[in-house]
DNA sequence: ATCGATATGTTGTCATCGTCAACATAAGGC
DNA sequence: GCCTTATGTTGACGATGACAACATATCGAT
């Protein structure tokens, strides 16, 4: 059987389309896990069938991930890296400012959406554990785009000036996250929907910036 | 060896500490499969090792759960019926109004960091389905007495009488469930206390609910 | 060019796990 | 006291993650 090499981004050395050598599958490993987590779930990954599906032996993981741990924590690294792509572009390509704030925060939950797999993983909780440490640095950058936000607002003078943006910044992120969480689990009942309330949240968030909290 | 039987609700007919039937082995399997959670995590949970604590056979369990998800989900549905207790408790004992609604919101995270298996099955996503119709009554059960609060409290006036309690709703539990997520997984960081951000939520959620939500 | 070091991929094997089938034992009603 | 049913056990199987030993390709130094 031939081996179905496609790869996702292919070396300068394709010489030929059956070979040993993969090429680049360190990256092509993650790709395929991705694919197979958002079609059947994470507890479904199976270390051999990602294997099979590149035409590759389900050992030949191990020469680039230490174990399924490993490569599940590079699915959640490379997700981050796109969150913090995502969540930037929305809030620099509306112009930044109040927009921006609206833009990032409906950006936020719409990158949980349509990443589910990667989204998953990132904040599954149990299984991925942050062993190595440029994981926590991945998603503290994504996180960090968020308290850029609020930094420029409040030098606006659209948040108070006292305000603990720490304190703020996890309060919205919570917000958004827990938003992205229920609808990713199918729990919005009936009549609401998912983008509805992503609008309505945003709006609540955005009213609430000028409030001082005084404590 | 003799088994241990270490019943947690016993029934009335406990003749012999060493049996051959458990006596409520289907009770006893749920609270041994939390604190196994408990201990090291949902993906850590085995069924044979449930078996074993409690001196019974690793294919006992069977005469009770369908398989590992029916066993999953009577935890979800023992923690929702258990949380729902909780947040009534919390909203009924401090008074219901304004007051009931910052002890419901201040009961909900609690609940999550003292009860966290619980929670993390409960909320686990792709694991745990409600393949029992059940299920899904508790948990919407759990979720009625965030509602009932916010209709006692626009009846009261402190709601716009024109908002839309169920996409506030969803708003508000969104909102303390992504801060109780956040706490759960450990991303909080440095000198973000879990307590005082549980705090300073609730408190920028009771200051939105006087605001109307005109769309 | 070639040769050896190293990176990359494969096959064989093992322990563990969830689950089913067949069997064993207790409980309870007639 | 017996028979039905509920409950628990042992044996087995396929699937899985992981390790070890082996195979093959790549690449730099000479």
């Amino acid at each position: 059987m031939p081996r179905a090499v496609s790869l996702s981004r292919p070396t300068r050395s394709r010489k030929r389309a059956d070979r040993y050598h993969h090429g680049d599958l360190a990256n092509a490993l993650v790709q395929e896990a991705v694919r197979m987590i958002h079609r059947d779930g994470v507890s479904a990954l199976t270390l051999r069938a990602v294997g099979a599906r590149l035409g590759v032996s389900r050992t030949a993981l191990y020469r680039h991930y230490a174990d399924k741990a490993a490569l599940l924590e590079a699915v959640s690294r490379e997700g981050f890296r796109l969150f913090r792509q995502t969540l930037y572009d929305a809030w620099d390509g509306a112009g930044r400012g109040m927009a921006g704030f609206e833009a990032t925060g409906e950006a936020y939950v719409r990158f949980a959406l349509e990443h589910p797999s990667h989204y998953r993983v990132m904040f599954g909780g149990d299984a991925v554990g942050h062993r190595d440490p440029r994981t926590a640095e991945d998603a503290a950058a994504a996180f960090q785009v968020l308290i850029d936000n609020l930094v420029e607002l409040q030098g606006e003078g659209r948040i108070p000036p006292g305000e603990d943006l720490a304190y703020l910044g996890h309060y919205i992120w919570a917000t958004v996250h827990g938003v992205a969480m229920l609808a990713l689990d199918g729990r919005l009942s009936g009549r609401v929907e998912t983008d509805e309330l992503t609008r309505y949240t945003v709006a609540r968030l955005r009213g609430g910036l000028a409030t001082p909290m005084a404590d």
